[in-house]
RNA sequence: GGGCCCGUAGCUCAGCCGGUAGAGCACCGCCCUUUUAAGGCGGGUGUCGAGUGUUCGAACCACUCCGGGCUCACCA
């Protein structure tokens, strides 16, 4: 064995040698095993067959320990010359961290007093031909574990957590509703006009029909379809797609959880979002998470104007002209450049309210020219029925009673359309005029919920692999 | 897109007022039958992200590019 092998070519030749020695390294199954949890559970003598990942290695001449881990956790095996005979411990011998092995025998407990399998057979179920990240320090590099998600999860314990939590977070969203007669249904994801949202869309190309089709931004026009269709609970769980930047708080692909109900509005939709995400939380308790104290608690409700107000000092009503939100605008340092008299306003409620809100709260009042699906407060037509939830400071849900009246909404279409290139979705105001019962939709962000359940800081976390720029220079090769 | 910071062995990191690189773990060889960050003896296995320039000489200085992080901008 040359010296200049690095310590994949070594496992190769390692690999190469197992075919030689007619040890199949890559065999198809490992039957009744049990995992390294219920072993450990079971008293000494009693033979158990366990098998995973070798994750430590200890030799010792004629005897060796190793750990190894399954999806349970880990598992010690002892394995003796004497027990296994001189091959077969050879065999192990020349295993590596990384392998995966089944071992077969029964339980004891070391002199240290943990609980083992003393080797009588073991099997390399699959040779690994690369090196793990160290056992101590993990992996760290945050561009590795991004990418090579597979070992971030392996190697570090609270990755895996949030990861799982996640999980954990979208079935019990999916019990929830659904032990609330809500329907879970799948819309296109491939779209001809991307709608529901005020977003830059991804564009693709369908070749057999040779047309343009774009990623939807949300899924709301088509769940709304279902709605006239006399679907009366339905939601969907899935990825939507805007074409926009990177942050903590973005990822261009996104779960997005939306749902609907005839006949209620939006106070409706106010109760079931905190129900909602409070038996969610409760689920994650269940499972031995820790979840922020503030969401058990009782869920504000807050008007836009009264906040912009109290945080901003200045004096905010919906009867504000586009001069004077103008002014505010500079005078509280908030460029307003060409921005509409809504545009300034949400920048200024996201620069100085929203990083306020840290205790669960539902923002209600929001201008009716922001919000263009939903429908006006019969008391005050500027005000949009209309509720954000602010969590932590951030954004995690949006919700209102659902405009249903064919004529208006072509209007808001028509108006949106004339300052855009956005197209108007007549197919969508078709639907509306064979009626749609009254209805509240809400949307929730599913990774940002994940986000304020488990405590990550960015979104990154809770996505398994999150946008990364294409590194095609280095492959790790 | 702007600003600041980062990229050195498989992993975690040192080295950076210029003299072709070092530690721990991992790995390789030898010893070792209850270890567990096993231990003992011996061994660095590297395109210092890439390229160009300055220089007798570059991991180190300059410029460009690639990738990442934070932040601002953008963003229903």
């Amino acid at each position: 064995m040359n010296k200049k092998q690095n310590q994949t070519e070594i496992r190769k030749d390692k690999l190469t040698k197992l075919r030689e020695s007619g040890v199949n390294p890559y065999p198809h199954s490992f039957e009744n095993r049990i995992d390294a949890l219920e072993a450990l559970k079971i008293k000494d003598g009693v033979k158990v067959r366990v098998c995973g990942r070798i994750m430590s290695r200890r030799i010792m001449g004629k005897s060796s320990f190793a750990h190894i881990k399954d999806v349970s956790g880990q598992i010690q095996v002892f394995m003796a010359v004497d027990k296994l005979g001189r091959e077969n411990y050879d065999l192990f011998r020349d295993t590596d961290i990384g392998d995966f092995i089944g071992v077969e025998g029964e339980l004891f407990v070391t002199r240290a007093g943990e609980k083992t399998v003393m080797a009588e057979a073991f099997t390399i179920l699959s040779k690994s031909l690369r090196p793990l990240p160290e056992k101590w320090h993990g992996l760290k590099d945050v561009e590795t574990r991004y990418r090579k998600r597979y070992l971030d999860i392996l190697v570090n314990p609270e990755s895996s957590k949030i990861l799982k939590a996640r999980s954990i977070i979208t079935a019990a969203i999916r019990e929830f509703l659904e032990s609330r007669r809500f329907c879970e249904v799948q819309t296109p994801v491939l779209q001809d006009i991307a709608g529901g949202a005020a977003a830059r869309p991804f564009k693709t190309l369908h070749n057999v029909y040779n047309t343009d089709l774009y990623m939807r931004i949300a899924p709301e026009l088509y769940l709304k379809r279902l709605l006239v269709g006399g679907w009366e609970r339905v939601f969907e769980m899935g990825t939507n797609f805007r074409n926009e930047g990177l942050s903590s708080m973005h990822n261009p692909e996104f779960t997005m959880l939306e749902v609907y109900a005839a006949y209620t509005d939006y106070n409706f939709m106010m109760d079931l979002a905190e129900e909602m995400v409070k038996s969610v939380a409760g689920k994650i308790v269940d499972e031995g998470f820790s979840v922020p104290e503030n969401i058990m608690g009782e869920w504000v409700r807050k008007d836009y104007w009264e906040l912009l107000k109290v945080h901003t000092g200045e004096d905010f009503t919906p009867e504000i002209t586009y001069d004077e939100v103008k002014k505010k605008a500079e005078y509280l340092k908030i460029p307003p450049g060409k921005d509409s008299i809504e545009k300034m306003l949400d920048r200024i409620f996201s620069h100085y309210v929203e990083e306020k809100l840290s205790d669960p709260t539902f923002v209600t009042g929001y201008p009716s020219s922001a919000s263009p699906l939903a429908k006006q407060s019969p008391e005050n037509p500027g005000i949009a029925e209309r509720f954000e939830i602010f969590i932590n400071g951030s954004e995690l849900g949006n919700a209102y009673s659902e405009q249903n009246d064919p004529e208006i909404q072509k209007e808001v279409f028509l108006k949106q359309a004339s300052g855009s290139t956005s197209p108007v979705d007549n197919d969508y105001i078709e639907a509306l005029e064979y009626g749609m019962p009254p209805a509240s939709g809400l949307g929730i962000g599913v990774d940002r919920l994940t986000m304020v359940l488990t405590g990550a800081e960015t979104i990154r976390e809770v996505l398994l692999f999150p946008m990364l720029k294409p590194n095609n220079a280095d492959t790790g090769e």
